[in-house]
This record gives C-alpha cells, sequence and structure tokens, in this order.
DNA sequence: ACAAAAAAGTTGACGGATCAACTAAATGCT
DNA sequence: AGCATTTAGTTGATCCGTCAACTTTTTTGT
C-alpha cells in the first residue's frame, strides 16, 4: 500500500544503533537529571513541575485541556493534580459551565515553588539547547515528527 | 569556567517545543507501540525482549556486562533475568572464574519466543529508520549524544 | 596473608507512564 | 423530552526506571 516494500531494505539492526535504544536512554537521563534538580531546588516532582509549566503558559486552565495539549496521561494529571492540591500548591475554581470541570491556577506557595525551580530549570534548557547546532535542532524536531508519523504505519504492517 | 555564560542566552521556553517535551513524548509513545507489539506477537515485556537482545548479539553474556554495554539499570536487569528464568524463557550458567556471576543463555522456549516478536520488530524498525533520510539519521544520532554530554555540564551550572 | 576497596547481584521503595474500568455530567439526535 | 454518545475526571493494576542499602565474592595494596 504505501511506499515500497520497506520490511525489504534490511538495515539489519546493528543495535545499540537502534534510534529506539539511544532515544531510550538519552531520554532516560533527562528526565532523571531534572527530576533530580527539581527536588533538589524545589522539592516537587517532574510531573507536577509539568503542571506547573502548563499553568504557567495558559492561565487557567483545566485538567483536560492540558492533556489534549501535551498528550499526558489523563490518570496521571489527575493524580498529580491531586497531589498539588493536598499539599497547596494549586488551587481549582468550579467552571460554571460544567460541573465536571475546574480550572488550576497558582497559589502562593505554589509559584514560590515554581520560582525556586525555574532558574536551575531554564539554564539547564539553555545548555542543553546550546549544545546543539541551529541546524541540528531543526533537524531533530523534524526527525522526531517524522518518527510520530512513521509509529502510524507500524501499526498497519506489524499487527495487520 | 566552561564556555562563555550560556545562561544569558535566554532561548527562552517557546515550550511545547523543548527537546525534553518533544523526545519524552516521542518516546513514551515508542515504547508504548513497542511493549504492545511484543505482546501481542510473544507475550514477552520490553525488558524481556532487550534481554534476548543483549544475549542474540553478544551469545553468552552476564547481567554486568548487558549492564556495561546498555547502561540499564542493575536493579532492573536482575529483576527482569528472574522472571525470564522463571518462565522459563533463559538459563543461567555458573562461571567457574567467579563465584558471583552467570552467563545467560536462550532456551528453546525462550528462543521461539524472541523469534516469534522478530519480524515485527524489525520491520518496525525499517519503518522507523526508513522515515528518516540518511542525513537525519546521522544528525539525529549526533544530536543525542550532545545532549548526553551537555547534560554533563548542568551538573556543575545548575547545582553549584 | 590480610584488610580495604571494588564489583556482581538482590531487594525494597518510590515516582512515572500506560491501560482499562468506572462515575457523572454534557451534548446530540430524533 | 428522552435515550445514546461523548467528554471530564477518578481509581486500580501493571510495568518501567531510578536510587539506595545490603550480601557475597573478587581484587588490590602493602
Amino acid at each position: 500500500m504505501s511506499a515500497e516494500q520497506v520490511t525489504d531494505t534490511e538495515f539489519d539492526i546493528p543495535l545499540q544503533k537502534m534510534v529506539t535504544f539511544r532515544l531510550s536512554r538519552v531520554h532516560a537521563k533527562l528526565n532523571a537529571q531534572a527530576a533530580r534538580i527539581l527536588k533538589e531546588t524545589a522539592g516537587i516532582s517532574l510531573s507536577q513541575w509539568r503542571i506547573f509549566v502548563m499553568i504557567e503558559n495558559h492561565g487557567k486552565i483545566t485538567p483536560a485541556q492540558i492533556v489534549k495539549r501535551t498528550d499526558f496521561d489523563k490518570g496521571q494529571v489527575s493524580r498529580t493534580v491531586k497531589g498539588m492540591l493536598s499539599e497547596g500548591l494549586i488551587a481549582v475554581e468550579g467552571s460554571e459551565s460544567d460541573q465536571r470541570s475546574h480550572t488550576l491556577e497558582f497559589t502562593g506557595k505554589g509559584f514560590a515553588m515554581f520560582q525556586k525551580a525555574r532558574p536551575a530549570m531554564r539554564s539547564r534548557q539553555n545548555v542543553l539547547l546550546g549544545s546543539l547546532t541551529a541546524t541540528e535542532r531543526q533537524v531533530m524536531f523534524a526527525a522526531l515528527d517524522k518518527l510520530e508519523l512513521a509509529m502510524e504505519q507500524v501499526e498497519g504492517e506489524g499487527a495487520a
């Protein structure tokens, strides 16, 4: 159906060179580092940080909107929000139009935490991005997009 | 100390465009897909698959060697191996020179499982790699390497 | 030979991520 | 209005991944 017979191309697994392996490793390390920094600077988790970032970027926002924009797991968001509420890091405000939903916002305490973590996170982000040339960044993002697209093709072939 | 004052460069977080976020998402999706394929085709987990791949590529191999080559977590490997042993997917052979260690090898059953998962995994790998141009692949790997290196710099700046 | 350090594995704890089942509210259809 | 579908959010199960503490064996240094 779609473009040639990719299956026969046989790049044949040089392994360890496999995209997925490399990606996996680098991602894991990045994640662990971010988690450590967040814990040290502000005592928050990576999930919490991400909720903060979303609130910062979009103002009052509902869990569902976060899920749509980020593709995070519903359940994960729900649990993280729950935790943040009980720690007083964010507050909710019920929506009038929808009884199921509520918007999230910073509390003073939450915003303070966020601010505490920010410099280190921003600096890290800059070091990371700065280590790549403009071209590399572009190609990298493009490649990630392509990989995501390619994944959808796999469904058809692998499981058909 | 090291090269300029990267901190002031201020790429200032367009967010969602952050390398780490993108990487995280793509990786998560790739992972989930691989896990699903493995479960469907052979009923094995991703961790188990990875152990298999290592055994295939290096013949008899010890957990410690796997850890060295892949950077997987010691504990993770230990648990996965334990599980595979109890399911009869691999066998161990004690080393004579080192009482603590043992080499891992396929059982017939294990190899059969591995074979069952292989075509789908290989095909997927080809689709994924095939979606990228040679240049993109190269740049991607290079970029991942650079990111790993950059991470080490972060330590100094962020937590100093 | 012997004590100290390093290496191989095991185990427990915790957070992260996905998936599936479920409740309740909102929308759509007719 | 009334029933079916969709959407928001919660919860439980399961696996992945990291970290840290611990045991046992090997290696190293003197």
